[in-house]
DNA sequence: TGCACCATACCAACTGGTCGGTATGATGAT
DNA sequence: ATCATCATACCGACCAGTTGGTATGGTGCA
């Protein structure tokens, strides 16, 4: 078999969703066409529109497949995610997304949160999917966060801060566009990790 | 005399910047057309490129008209930046900021923040006008972080902190749309503010 | 034989941008 | 005062290229 170029093992539907991934992160979603989509996933029209019946329903599957990766690569798969303490994950998982800020902003910077900002008000159903990811994003987060609250007593709402991380985030991933660099980015990350180590009693940082 | 439709007193050029800061605000800029664009200022195609040689140039005068309007009706009307203590100012400045995430969400995202997500790598003008427009408004935020810090004793860089504060204001934005309620943007914001609190030595909130 | 999977050709609608032309008012020589 | 000259602001038909989407047909495996 082996139809087309990229990423063999992969089928065309993978294949389309990564390429959702990476060109939507680097020009938005208006400004990507499907045959720009198609010509980055090495499969023509015909195949597109045989497995999404439209381009918002690849935007819809592209979201859900983000929140499943976010679950894979961010909460499952590094080492800190099975640190006893859950303020040492939460610390650790703070961290984590600091040093992920580098290299070119497209690949680091957050695929449903560029698609929400042009769908919001005009595609429901990517709207929707977009919160689901950011949801469930949040929702896995405060889990830990409540953990720690539990365990070193802090008068805190998880949900509430696990959101704030999530806006933290986005808003450093639109000042690393602005600037095309992410130094001040990461700064604000750092601020984010300063203020939740406040939070938890340690005064500052080490 | 009085050529077209809406806002007597306002020229076609004004009135043109002022539907881009609206119609993107809602849709993107990619996805907003001249014609749009034209029909939302009561003008004809024809009036819109005798003021602008082209969309990437109106991109590019809208991001400038969005630093100046911010610095009117941020900086300078209200009545709390004529506070005589900075860390009043800053405090305010953060109530202010959260007491305009309210209503539509169009009406109080940012217009350079949305633009320069779709545009900083394809467009390198828009994007450095988007650049210029968050950069003043960090450093004019930072002469008030700059004074507190002199007038109260803290350990922190003003116009780090003031870039955070873009950050948190842009990344609640981002969970705005995404769950079309401004609720948990407010919530963002009001971290933001018990975090400041804290590095002014503000134990916790009133 | 049937069906999932894909390729190619094609279409109507829309895109940013162009172009010839007009209406209006200021200027300055007579 | 009058009128030619010019600049600004604006109009709307038009253009070539692109858009998302469709229609149809082929191909290989169950």
């Amino acid at each position: 078999m082996s139809t087309s170029r990229p990423a063999l093992g992969t089928t065309a539907r993978d294949r389309l969703i990564a390429a959702a991934h990476q060109t939507v992160r680097a020009k938005g979603y208006a400004a990507t066409s499907v045959d720009e989509l198609c010509g980055a996933a090495g499969v023509t029209k015909g195949a597109f529109f045989h497995h999404f019946p439209s381009k918002e329903a690849l935007g819809v599957a592209a979201a859900n497949a983000w929140t499943a990766r976010a679950e894979e690569h961010i909460f499952t798969l590094p080492e800190w995610t099975r640190l006893p303490d859950p303020l040492d994950r939460l610390l650790a998982h703070i961290d984590f997304r600091l040093a992920m800020i580098e290299g070119p902003v497209e690949d680091f910077t957050c695929f449903v949160g560029t698609m929400v900002q042009e769908a919001y008000l005009t595609n429901q159903p990517i709207r929707k999917a977009c919160q689901a990811s950011i949801g469930a994003y949040a929702e896995r987060l405060a889990e830990d966060i409540q953990a720690a609250v539990e365990q070193h007593g802090a008068q805190i709402d998880a949900l509430s801060l696990a959101y704030h991380v999530q806006a933290v985030l986005q808003g450093a991933f639109i000042l690393a566009k602005a600037q095309n660099d992410p130094a001040r980015a990461r700064d604000s990350v750092a601020h984010l990790k300063r203020y939740v180590s406040m939070l938890f009693g340690k005064t500052d940082q080490p």
